[in-house]
DNA sequence: CAACCGACCTGTTCGC
DNA sequence: TGCGAACAGGTCGGTT
């Protein structure tokens, strides 16, 4: 589920409840949570130990410990991570608890049993957490570090062959893009997410930029899209309010009215506007068969509903889902 | 290297 | 009312 933002807000609530504590005991209901699935050698590894910092690095919760190590929890889909007493009632969706000295618990909740934790070397000397090793995935760097310039940018694009949405959802080249951020950074730039790397100009090249720091940032601000499954433990975010791509389908574009489309791009669905996004004669032949084989699924699919109102729906019913998840979730201190 | 596919999972919605 | 298919914000490994 969660991407930059929302993995951001959550570790951010974390902090101040968690750091200092120690973990006394860990309960694993689903061992395939942890990345070696092996929960003895995890609850050795952690039992004693305490935390001394929460951050974030992509889309991964990383929790410090007071020895040479970490832990990094991946959210995927449905993952969520919560604060409470010993005492509140179980959860069916609860897969891993670390058990708190003081009495508290940290749960990790996950329906789709996606999520993953797992256990690091740190760097001794820098606190950092070090970045390789069989479980660790290459990672690109952080957009909204200062360090990440338009000129770093720039290097990194060169070179890179394929379309923009499958560019932007890799991990190795920006980390902690999404579906959702993907799409709105490429509506704000205006550019097609079929659109070839290699037909950048620089003009292109600075509004992509801008639009991917600007939207993540005020994402940041906003603590994210809660959207679904996804709510952190301070309560929701509200940057769905501001998403003017994602899930629109059929919905009139804010800057010319025409409706938002929907695309399967990389086996991810894809909302952007025909009109302001449009593709250079360049890439228009390319793509052609993309798009008609997309129009054909369209009309395959019988019945033609439409498609705002069915946009409408998914929203609504994302609400629902999302304040049951709120109310299991119940977070405290 | 780039793109696509099936896996991994469960829950919800929709068409029939 | 019930049933199966499609879909959901992420990533991985294996193919083409």
């Amino acid at each position: 589920m969660p991407e930059l933002p929302e993995v951001e807000t959550v570790a951010r609530d974390l902090r101040p409840r968690i750091v200092g504590a120690t973990i006394v005991a860990v309960r694993v209901s689903w061992p395939r949570t942890l990345r070696d699935a092996d929960p003895p050698a995890f609850a050795a590894a952690v039992a004693g130990r305490r935390i001394v910092a929460v951050g974030r690095r992509a889309k991964l919760v990383v929790i410090e410990l007071d020895d040479d190590r970490a832990l990094t929890i991946h959210l995927k889909m449905t993952g969520q991570l919560f604060v409470v007493d010993r005492a509140a009632p179980d959860d069916p969706y609860v897969r891993l608890v670390l058990e708190f000295g003081d009495g508290r618990d940290l749960r990790f909740r996950d329906i789709r049993k996606f999520g993953r934790v797992g256990v690091h070397a740190r760097d001794a000397q820098t606190g950092r957490l070090v970045e390789s090793g069989p479980f660790f995935p290459r990672l690109g760097p952080e957009p909204l570090d200062p360090a990440f310039t338009i000129a770093h940018f720039r290097r990194l694009m060169r070179g890179r062959r394929g379309r923009l949405k499958p560019l932007l959802l890799d991990q190795s080249f920006i980390a902690g893009i999404g579906n959702i951020y993907a799409d709105e950074a490429l509506f704000e730039a205006r550019l097609h997410p079929l659109r070839s790397v290699s037909s950048l100009r620089p003009a292109d090249e600075r509004r992509l930029y801008r639009s991917i720091r600007t939207i993540l940032g005020e994402a940041v601000e906003r603590r994210g899209s809660s959207i679904d499954d996804y709510t952190a433990p301070d309560g929701d975010g509200s940057m769905q309010e501001r998403l003017v791509a994602y899930q629109r389908t059929g919905e009139p574009c804010v800057r010319c009215g025409r409706p938002i489309r929907r695309l399967v791009v990389g086996g991810r669905a894809t909302h952007f506007c025909s009109w302001c996004q449009r593709l250079p004669a360049i890439d228009r032949i390319a793509v052609a068969a993309v798009l008609r084989r997309a129009a054909e699924a369209r009309r395959g699919l019988a019945g033609h509903r439409d498609p705002a109102a069915s946009a409408e729906r998914t929203r609504r019913a994302a609400a629902t889902r999302r304040a049951q998840a709120r109310a299991t979730v119940g977070s405290i201190h």
